[in-house]
RNA sequence: GGGCGAUUAACUCAGUUGGUUCAGAGUGCCUCCCUUACAAGGAGGAAGUCGGGGGUUCGAGUCCCUCAUUGCCCA
C-alpha cells in the first residue's frame, strides 16, 4: 500500500460523514440505554457559520461523539432561530433593493416574503455544521416558526395570561428606531461615547431670573413638562411655587422638588422630560407631569414638538443648540462622556420611549431558577458566572415580550368593542370567550393584535418544544430525553437564553431544562477585538477548513478555549492542529510501512510496552478526569501529548527497527491496540481522521465512531516514574553528544555507579535510545571521560580524543555551586525549630532525604573534580 | 455609580484544601540536524523577585488588607 506522505483531510472528509449519515449513527430514539442530549444553541436561521459557531460546535460535537462512544444514547438536537428583527431586517433590505416597502404590503404578503428569504438562505448553516463533522440527529431538525413549535409557544402565552402572568401597559420601553420596534433591557447595549453636555438656562416666569439646567440632548426641552432641583438645595429653595418657560416654545413649566437630583451634577438642576427618560418619566409619574412625547416612530419630531417636526432627532440637537446660542439661552456646552444605548441588532441608538406592550411578569417566575442555581442542581462552567446570574437573577425585572415586527408568532390576543380584548388559541376560541362578556360579537368584530412575541419567547422553550413537550407532556421523547445533559453556548445570552429556559424548565416541567452548563469565550481576533462582519477580521471558518482540514481547525479552536475565557484566535492555531494531523497520520505511515515477522521480540520493545501501556492507561484516567471537569481543552492537551510525545517521540522509537528490518509479530500487535486506544481518545476532537486510520489499519466494518470508548485500568505508578529517569540519563547521552558534536550514528559506551535507591530497569531502551555499544556497571569513577547525573547514580562516557578538562571542571563547578545552594535551603529549614515541630512529619522526612542526597551529590562532585584537576 | 472576575515566561493559559511531585504546559524564540514515518519534522536550550506594597503563618503564586491596571455584567 503507498501511503501519501501527508495527511489529505479533503479527500476523506466528505466520504466519512455521508458514512456516517447512511449508517445513521446520528439518529436516536428512545430505548433502553441512559440518554445523553444536547440541544443546539439554535442559530438564526439565515446566518452563516462565525467562529463563534465553529468553538461552540465543536466543544458540542466533542461532547456527543465521547458520549456515544461512551454507550450512552447521544443525541444532538439541531435547529435553527427564527431571530425576529434581524430576518425582519434582512428581508426589508431585500425588498428595498427592489424598490418595495413594508408599508407597501399586507402582513400576507410580507410573510410571503420573508419565507421565500428563508427557504433560500434557511439551513445554509446548516449544511456548514456539517462540513464540521457536527454528529446533529438531522432527522430531528427544528426550526423556532415550525407549526408545533408555534402552537407550543402559542400555548404558554395563553397558559401565563391565564396565570396572571401576563399584562399589557403603557410602560417606557428601549425603543429601536431603526427596527420601529420595543426591543428588552437584553438587547440594549451601553457603550461610552464622547458627547456634549449644553447648558441651556431657562427664564423664570415674572422674573428677571433664570435658572440654567445640564443637558446632553437638548432637543428633548421641546417636551420638559417640568425642571426639577433638590429640595436640600439651598441655591434654589426660593423658586417653590414658581414657574420656568422653556426657551423657542415658550411654554410654562412648574419647579418641583426631588431629592431624586444630584445637587453636585451640572448646575443642580434638572429638565424634566417624562416621554424620553426612564428617571424623569418615574418623576413625572411621582409628581403627575404632563408627558409629550416629540418623537415618531422612526426617531424624527413629532407635531407634538411644535418645532423642528419630520426633522431626526440628531439633526435637531445641532439645529437646536445652534438656535439656543442665538437666542442666548445657551450658556455653555462642553465635552462630556456619557453611556448611550445601542441597539444590538440594528445598532441604531436607543430612544426611551412610551408605549402600549406586553408584559411578562418575572419575579415569581424565575425563584425556582435561582435557586436551583444556587444549590448547584445546575452547574455553571466556570463557576464564576453563578455570581453573575445570581446578582441579574435578583434583580430580574418584567420582561416586555411583544415587538412591533411581523416576522414572528403573533399575540394570540383579540380586541373588541375597543380596548378590551380575549387571548385564546384562534378566533373561534376568542369568540366563545369575547361573548361571555358580550353575547352580540361577530367573528368580525376581533381584531388580533398586530405585534408578535420576542424571539427568546420562542427559544426559552427550545429544551422542551423540539421534544414537543408543552402540547403533549407526557410523550415518550419528553420522558426520556429531558431533562438534557450539557448546554454549550456563549455567555453573551446567560440571560437572553439560558436563564429564562432554566425559568420555563421549572415551570413547564417542574425540572431543569440541563444539569450543566458550559460558557466559552467569544472568540477574539489576535489583538483583542471582538469578531465582526464590520471589522472584517472574521476568517471564513469554510476557507479555514478547506485549507486545514475540519479536524485540523477544530483542534486549533479547542488548543485556546479554557472555559468561560475569551479566545484571541489565530490562524497559526489552526496551522498547529493541521500539524498535528499529520503527525499521527505519519505514525500510523511508520506503523504500517514495517514488515511483520515471525522473529524474537527485542528486550526494548518487552520493556517499551510495558511502560507504554502504563502510560496510556494512566493519561486514559486524566483525560477523563478533564471531561468530567469540563476542561475540554486540557482533556485535549492530554491526548496531544500521549500522542506527540510519548507514543510518537518514545514508544515507537524503542520499537522501531533498524532499517528495512522486519518488526516482531507480538511488538507489532500491540502496537497497533495502543494505536487503535489512541484513536479512539482523539475521535471526539479529530472525527475524521480517526475513522480514516482506523480503516486504514485493517479492514473491518465496524466504525471508530461507534466503538467502545477505552477504559482507564489500574496502573504501576513506579514504572511511569522510572522510565521518567530512563528518559534522563538517554538526555544526558544525548546532551554529549550534541556538545561534542558526536554524530548521533556512532555507538558509545555508558558506563554507571549506580545508586540503589534509583535502580533502573529500562537498560534496553538506554542501549537503544543512546545507541550505546555497551552498559556497564562500575564502583570506580571513569577517568577522562564526561559524565551526568540523574538522581544520586553518575553516569560516564568515556572518550579519549576531544576530551576538554577545563571545560569539564568548569561544568562540575556549576553543578557544584547549585548544589551547595540547594543543600543550605534545605538546611535553614530543618534548622527552623518551629517547622521542624509544626510540620507534617512525611514532609520533614523527606526534606531530611534531601539533606542526604544533596550532601553525597556534593561529595561526588568534590571528588570528581578534584580528580581532574 | 453598583456587582463580579482577572493580573504567573515573548504570547495564550494551568496551578484543586497554604507544605514533597511548585514555579508548569502549549506556542514562539535560540542552537544543531533535509538522519531511514513526519522539515507540517528531530535533538537540545534559554526564558518568570507569580502586577506593586503591607499583613497572617514555621511556611504564601495560593489566605487577608490596600493600591494600580484591566475585562465583563448591571444601572
Amino acid at each position: 500500500m503507498i501511503i501519501p506522505k501527508i495527511y489529505q483531510a479533503n479527500q476523506v472528509e466528505d466520504k466519512w460523514y455521508s458514512h456516517w449519515l447512511k449508517k445513521g449513527y446520528f439518529h436516536s430514539e428512545p430505548d433502553n440505554r441512559k440518554p445523553y442530549t444536547i440541544v443546539i444553541p439554535p442559530p438564526n436561521v439565515t446566518g452563516v457559520l462565525h467562529m463563534g459557531h465553529m468553538l461552540n460546535n465543536t466543544l458540542q460535537d466533542v461532547m456527543i461523539r465521547r458520549a456515544r462512544m461512551q454507550g450512552f444514547n447521544a443525541c444532538w438536537v439541531p435547529g435553527t432561530d427564527h431571530a425576529s428583527i434581524a430576518t425582519e431586517a434582512k428581508v426589508l433590505n431585500k425588498l428595498s433593493e427592489k424598490g418595495i416597502k413594508k408599508e407597501d404590503l399586507t402582513r400576507k404578503e410580507f410573510m410571503k416574503h420573508a419565507y421565500e428569504w428563508k427557504d433560500e438562505h434557511g439551513g445554509i448553516i446548516l449544511e456548514q455544521l456539517k462540513k464540521l463533522g457536527a454528529s446533529c440527529d438531522w432527522d430531528r431538525t427544528k426550526f423556532t416558526m415550525d407549526e408545533d413549535m408555534n402552537e407550543s409557544v402559542i400555548d404558554v402565552f395563553i397558559d401565563l395570561f391565564n396565570k396572571g402572568l401576563i399584562y399589557r401597559g403603557v410602560r417606557m420601553v428601549n425603543w429601536d428606531p431603526a427596527a420601529q420596534t420595543a426591543v428588552s433591557d437584553e438587547e440594549v447595549i451601553h457603550k461610552e461615547i464622547e458627547s456634549k453636555l449644553y447648558y441651556i438656562s431657562y427664564e423664570i416666569e415674572n422674573s428677571d431670573e433664570k435658572i440654567t439646567i445640564a443637558t446632553t440632548r437638548p432637543e428633548t426641552i421641546l417636551g420638559d413638562t417640568a425642571i426639577c432641583v433638590n429640595p436640600n438645595d439651598s441655591r434654589f429653595k426660593h423658586l417653590k411655587n414658581k414657574k420656568a418657560i422653556v426657551p423657542l416654545i415658550n411654554r410654562i413649566i412648574p419647579i418641583i422638588f426631588d431629592e431624586y437630583v444630584d445637587m453636585e451634577f451640572g448646575t443642580g438642576a434638572l429638565k424634566i422630560t417624562p416621554a424620553h427618560d426612564i428617571n424623569d418619566y418615574e418623576i413625572g409619574d411621582k409628581h403627575n407631569l404632563e408627558t409629550i412625547d416629540i418623537l415618531n416612530n422612526d426617531g424624527t419630531l413629532s407635531e407634538d414638538a411644535v418645532l423642528y417636526v419630520g426633522k431626526d432627532r440628531f439633526e435637531v440637537r445641532k439645529e437646536i443648540a445652534k438656535k439656543l446660542k442665538e437666542k442666548g439661552c445657551l450658556i455653555k456646552s462642553e465635552g462630556y462622556t456619557n453611556k448611550v444605548g445601542f441597539s444590538e441588532r440594528t445598532d441604531a441608538v436607543i430612544e426611551p420611549k412610551l408605549s402600549m406592550q406586553w408584559f411578562c411578569k418575572m419575579t415569581e417566575l424565575s425563584k425556582p431558577a435561582l435557586e436551583h442555581v444556587m444549590n448547584d442542581d445546575i452547574k455553571l462552567h466556570p463557576p464564576k458566572f453563578k455570581n453573575t446570574y445570581r446578582h441579574w437573577m435578583e434583580n430580574v425585572k418584567d420582561w416586555c415580550v411583544s415587538r412591533q415586527l411581523w416576522w414572528g408568532q403573533r399575540i394570540p390576543a383579540f380586541f373588541y368593542d375597543g380596548n378590551k380584548f380575549v387571548v385564546a388559541k384562534n378566533k373561534e376560541l376568542a369568540l366563545e370567550l369575547a361573548k361571555k362578556e358580550n353575547p352580540k360579537i361577530t367573528i368580525s368584530d376581533l381584531h388580533q393584535d398586530e405585534d408578535v412575541l420576542d424571539t427568546w419567547f420562542s427559544s426559552w422553550l427550545w429544551p422542551i418544544s423540539v421534544f414537543d413537550g408543552i402540547r403533549n407532556p407526557k410523550n415518550k421523547e419528553i420522558q426520556y430525553y429531558y431533562p438534557t445533559n450539557d448546554l454549550i453556548t456563549g455567555p453573551d445570552i446567560l440571560f437572553f437564553w439560558v436563564a429564562r429556559m432554566i425559568i420555563s424548565g421549572y415551570e413547564y416541567r417542574n425540572k431543569p431544562p440541563f444539569k450543566d452548563v458550559y460558557l466559552t469565550g467569544l472568540v477574539r481576533d489576535k489583538i483583542g477585538r471582538k469578531m465582526s462582519k464590520s471589522l472584517g477580521n472574521s476568517p471564513d471558518p469554510i476557507e479555514l477548513m478547506n485549507k486545514y482540514g475540519a479536524d485540523g481547525v477544530r483542534v486549533g479552536m479547542l488548543l485556546c478555549a479554557p472555559a468561560g475565557n475569551d479566545l484571541p484566535f489565530d490562524e497559526s492555531l489552526c496551522e498547529q492542529g493541521r500539524n498535528f494531523s499529520n503527525k499521527i497520520w505519519n505514525a500510523f505511515r511508520l506503523i504500517k510501512g514495517w514488515e511483520i515477522k515471525d522473529i524474537d521480540q527485542e528486550q526494548a520493545s518487552i520493556d517499551g510496552i510495558k511502560w507504554f501501556e502504563n502510560k496510556l492507561y494512566h493519561t486514559i484516567k486524566e483525560i477523563d478526569i478533564s471531561f468530567s471537569k469540563y476542561r475540554i481543552s486540557e482533556a485535549l492537551m492530554l491526548t496531544y501529548k500521549l500522542v506527540w510525545d510519548d507514543f510518537c517521540s518514545q514508544y515507537l522509537e524503542i520499537i522501531k527497527p533498524e532499517y528495512q528490518q522486519p518488526i516482531d509479530k507480538e511488538t507489532y500487535n500491540k502496537t497497533i491496540l495502543f494505536l487503535e486506544n489512541i484513536l479512539k481518545l482523539l475521535h471526539p476532537f479529530m472525527p475524521f481522521l480517526s475513522e480514516e486510520i482506523w480503516h486504514l489499519i485493517d479492514e473491518r466494518k465496524s466504525d471508530i465512531i461507534i466503538t467502545k470508548w477505552p477504559e482507564a485500568k489500574s496502573i504501576d505508578k513506579q514504572l511511569i516514574n522510572e522510565f521518567n529517569n530512563t528518559m534522563e540519563v538517554v538526555s544526558g547521552i544525548r546532551n554529549i553528544r550534541k556538545e561534542k558534536n558526536i554524530a548521533k550514528k556512532e555507538e558509545l559506551d555508558l558506563f554507571v555507579i549506580s545508586d540503589k535507591k534509583t535502580k533502573n530497569n529500562f537498560d534496553s531502551i538506554i542501549k537503544k535510545l543512546g545507541n550505546l555499544s555497551s552498559i556497564n556497571y562500575t564502583s570506580n569513577k571513569v577517568e577522562n571521560s564526561f559524565s551526568f547525573m540523574v538522581k544520586a547514580s553518575q553516569y560516564f562516557v568515556p572518550l579519549s580524543e576531544n576530551f576538554d578538562k577545563d571545560a569539564e571542571i568548569e561544568k562540575l563547578n556549576k553543578d557544584l555551586n547549585y548544589t551547595t545552594g540547594f543543600l543550605k535551603i534545605v538546611e535553614n529549614k530543618l534548622s527552623n525549630k518551629k517547622f521542624v515541630e509544626n510540620a507534617p512529619k512525611q514532609l520533614v522526612e523527606n526534606e531530611k532525604n534531601k539533606l542526604e542526597d544533596a550532601k553525597e551529590k556534593i561529595r561526588i562532585l568534590t571528588e570528581k573534580i578534584n580528580s581532574l584537576s
